[in-house]
Formats: structure tokens, sequence, C-alpha cells
RNA sequence: CGGGGUGUAGCUCAGCCCGGUUAGAGUGCUACGUUCGGGACGUAGAGGCCGGUGGUUCGAAUCCACUCACCCCGACCA
């Protein structure tokens, strides 16, 4: 290969940046911290909403949209909301341009805004606040509204599509009458979010709550979905938040209930952004490339015709042709790449570094045996396989890649689940990586000592995890359950 | 913001310490020919304000000062 990848064994950082790069999937802009997310990846990101969307609308959702800029007091009517996000949030200050003779151009400084906008670094103020006039009575309840947008926030450091200053992603909103069914919305959702990412990304995830340091800042309870990463590290893939009554008191949201009684609404909000991007890249890929689970590939099978002239490859074009409609008519992708500006030899390397789940090759030799050679990406193996019949063969084989990146994720993760019940163990054990499951006192005083003695934080709280009671790993107090640890994107 | 590093062809980099013809390599790109079952080979070609500004010098990619940008480590990160 011209194009070497690092090893992830020499250094996982540096082969993620190679990959992310090197299969065209991003690549940095001009302005720091932002990316441009090439047609590969964004066609990946599409897949990923396709399928989201259709998810939160079978649950009852509607899409909407709200604007970028919020007036910079919106934000701060919220405490503790203000206080996570103003560290990070780019303002609006002006609203116009004008010529200069030395600099081209300099900000006029005619136009200041009276009210400076800040980017929204997530959508709760600006939507409570429209809340307001759309939600009366119980009648107008629940409102389930979800919005596919991008937020900015302006992070010190930044990693291709695992920490961009600018990123997409979807942001639910929803506002409920009781508490109960409120909770209930924040606990459906992240329902959704571990089903998308066991059943399309393939990734076996966590469902936890966070504890109250590692709290959305303005939420009561967030819940998350967990990953474990490749090297040994966890991703949050996922978040969901019961915010109470915060936003519905900061904004006035009042409804009147059955009762006659004037009550604050109940609220939620959900994510998960173009990080899944991130996850998806390090829970399957390889020292050969990008590996792609098939209900996520924008193309699930690539096609290479082996000719050596144009003779020979109109032959091939006619003999695949009934592959190719037997395939597309089980709804498989299929790209059937018989271009001659590129040999062979490329396009196999091409697909197998962008994580084509599927390749089929056809030449000469095939076409005296009635056969294609196809190639899997997850396992590199190859078959040759009679065509007759071949569309039913490459569905099982994409289910069968679906099933087995699912499988050997899953198997990484519980060789990497480790039971820790004392402190010298666990700093012993965390260099190596993985979720440790230890019990803890529920204090933040302990969470913070572990934080900085091992740079390791409570991922959360599982929740479908082992309840019996035990005693805090550092402190020997008593703790109501076994909580995860790991070292954390 | 602190510490370290890098800016030379589309990309990866050599050259700089020790100033001196027309600034190099690999890869990529263009044309032609032979090839085509795992990133082919040959021949010919195109491609550079050596990050920017100023200085030293007969002469600067090379030395000096300033400046800008990016990368890595730390601080920060719902």
């Amino acid at each position: 290969m011209s194009d070497q990848l690092t090893k992830r064994e020499t250094d996982y950082a540096q082969w993620y940046n190679d990959l992310v790069l090197k299969a065209d999937l991003a690549e940095h802009s001009d302005v720091r911290g932002c990316m441009v997310i090439k047609p590969h990846g964004y066609a990946i990101w599409e897949k990923m909403q396709a399928a989201l969307d259709a998810m939160f609308k079978a649950t009852g959702h509607v899409n909407a949209y709200f604007p970028l800029f919020i007036p910079k007091s919106y934000l701060a009517k919220e405490a503790s909301h203000v206080e996570g996000f103003a560290k990070e949030c780019a303002v609006v200050t002006h609203y116009r341009l004008k010529h200069d003779a030395e600099q081209g151009v300099v900000v006029d400084p005619e136009a200041r805004l009276e009210e400076e906008l800040i980017v929204r670094p997530t959508s709760e103020t600006i939507i409570w606040n429209t809340y307001r006039g759309w939600i009366k009575s119980y009648r107008d309840l629940p409102l389930l509204i979800n919005q596919w947008a991008n937020v900015v926030r302006w992070e010190m450091r930044t990693r291709l599509f695992l920490r961009t200053a600018e990123f997409l992603w979807q942001e639910g909103h929803t506002a409920h009458a009781t508490r109960a069914e409120a909770e209930e919305e924040a606990r459906k959702m992240l329902d959704v979010y571990a089903k998308f990412a066991e059943e399309w990304l393939a990734m076996p995830v966590i469902k936890g709550v966070k504890t109250a340091s590692e709290r959305f800042a303005g939420a009561v309870d967030t819940y998350c979905i967990e990953a474990l990463m490749q090297d040994g590290k966890a991703l949050q893939a996922g978040t969901s938040h019961f915010l109470g009554q915060n936003f519905a008191k900061a904004f006035d949201v009042l409804f009147t209930n059955k009762d006659n009684q004037q009550e604050h609404v109940w609220a939620t909000s959900w994510g998960v952004s173009t990080r899944l991007m991130g996850a998806l890249i390090m829970t399957h890929s390889d020292d050969h490339g990008l590996v792609l689970p098939p209900k996520l590939a924008p193309v699930q099978v690539a096609i290479v015709p082996i000719a050596k002239n144009g003779e020979q490859l109109e032959a091939i074009n006619a003999y695949v042709q009934p592959m190719l409609d037997a395939l597309r008519a089980k709804g498989i992708t299929v790209k059937y790449d018989n271009d001659d500006k590129r040999k062979p030899g490329w396009k196999f390397a091409e697909y197998e570094f962008k994580g084509y789940p599927v390749r089929i090759a056809a030449g000469p030799r095939d076409m005296e045996n009635g056969t294609v050679e196809v190639a899997r990406r997850d396992t590199m193996e190859k078959q040759v396989m009679q065509l007759a019949g071949i569309a039913e063969k490459v569905e099982h084989l994409l289910q069968a890649i679906q099933d087995n990146l699912y499988r050997k994720a899953l198997t990484m993760r519980e060789e990497n689940m480790h039971v820790v019940d004392t402190y010298e163990e666990f700093k012993d054990r965390i260099d190596q990586g993985g979720f440790f499951l230890a019990h803890w006192d529920g204090t933040p005083e302990t969470e913070e000592k572990v934080k900085t003695e091992t740079k390791a934080t409570i991922r959360c709280i599982p929740l479908n995890g082992d309840t019996k009671p035990g005693n805090c790993m550092v402190t020997g107090k008593p703790s109501a359950q076994r909580v995860i640890f790991a070292r954390a994107y």
C-alpha cells in the first residue's frame, strides 16, 4: 500500500487520525478545531441520520428547526447551564464589515449589536423560551420535538469527529405534564440510542446514569450509553437528560392542569452527534483501514471487473448485469466499478481501505466457471462462489458481517470488563484499559480523588448492573452498587 | 495560557548546523506504449514568491530579529 496506515499497536491515536484522513472521511479546515466532512464520511452520517430519524418518528417525535443564534441573556437564565457552557461560547458582537485600504476588510465599529448573540452550544434556552408561547394547557402536552442542527463549543483541544469546535447532531427537546412521564421519556430515548448503537453501529453499550460531576449543565439526571473502544478507553456515545422543571422555571413555562392549577412543565433533552463517527471507527476498524457494518455502509457491495481489454470488459459487463439486478432487487446497495482508469489491484485496496463490507471480483476465469470471487472486509476472507443464487448468498453474508462485528466488539468488551475490590488493584490495572466495576461511596470527593490520581472517571452507574451493596474501594464506606470507572475520550 | 516541535512541489520529507551555479527525492499528476486475478512498468513532461515581514551580507531556503499558522504534551472539556 502506498498510503501506509500507522498500526494500532504502534500509536492508536495516530492510527485514528491517519484513518480518518486517508479513508476520506474528513479533513481539517483552515479554521482551528473545525473539520470538513468529506462525501464518504458524510454518507455514513446520512445513514445514521436516516436510521435515527425513523426511530424518533416511530416514537412520536417530529422535527423542527430553531435558530443558530441565541440572545446572550437567555443563557444566563438557568444558573448551572450558564456555568457549564459560558467558557466555550462563540459570541457574535457585530453585524457588518467595511472595506479597509490596508487590511482589506475590518469589523465596522459602528455596527455593534445592542445585544450580543451567542452561537448555540446547545438549544435548551432558545427552545424553552419558544415553548413558553406554545404550552398553555395539559392539552398541549406532551410536546415531542427533535432538531437536526450544528452547534459550536469552543474547545481547547479538538480531534476529528471526537471533539470538534463545530459539530453536527440532533437534539430532542420534550415537554411533559408529569415528572414520571418526563423521566420515562428520558429512559425511552436512552433505549432508542442503545438499540441504534447495537443494531446499526454493531457497538455494544452500557446504559447508565451519570454522577453529579458528569451531569449535563441544567439536568436533574443525565443518562448515557457508554462504549469501550479498542484501545481500552471509554466513549460516551449518547446522552439523554431528565431536566426536571429547571428550564420551565427559568423560562416561565407553565401549563394549566386538569384541576385548573398552574404548573411548571417537566422536560427532557437528548442527543447524539457526529462523535458517533469516531465511535464507529474505533469500534471496528483495523490496520487495513475502515471497517463498516453493512447497515451503515454507504455502499454495501463493490464489484470489480477484471479485464485485459475493452472487448473482455464488455463481456464481463454483460456477465455481471444479472447479478447487479438481483442484488439491487433485494435492496442491497451496489457499486459496479468498471472504470478503466483504475486497475483492479488499486480498486481492491481502495474499497478495502474505505470499509466496503463486501467486494466481488469477476474476471475471465469466472466467466468460464460461472463464478465470482467474494471477499468480506471484516475477516478479509475470500471465496469463489457460483453465480447462481448469488444475491441470496450476499444478503446472508451482509447479515453475517453485521452480526460478526457486533459479536467481536462484545467479546472485546467482555474481556476488558474488570471487577475490582481494592484501590490498589484498580491502580495496578487501570493502565491496561477497560471498564472497571468497583464500589464507590457516592461522594464527589472520592470521585475527584480517583480522577486526580488515576485519570479515570466514573463513566456511569449502570442501570442493569449488579445491585449488590458493598464497600467503596477507596474509603471503605458503604456503597449501594458497583459503578463503572474508566479512562475516557 | 505554559512547555516542546514543525512550516521547502498536491502529499510525505531531505537540504539549513558550516550562506555560493538553474532547490532535490519519493509519491501523486499529465501524455504515449506495454500491462490489468491485491495499490503495475518504461519513456517523456508539468508542477516551488523555501509560511510572512524586516535585517546582516557582494550573495540568504540556510545566519539574526519579529510575526503568523499548525501539530504534540499539560491546563480545560454537558
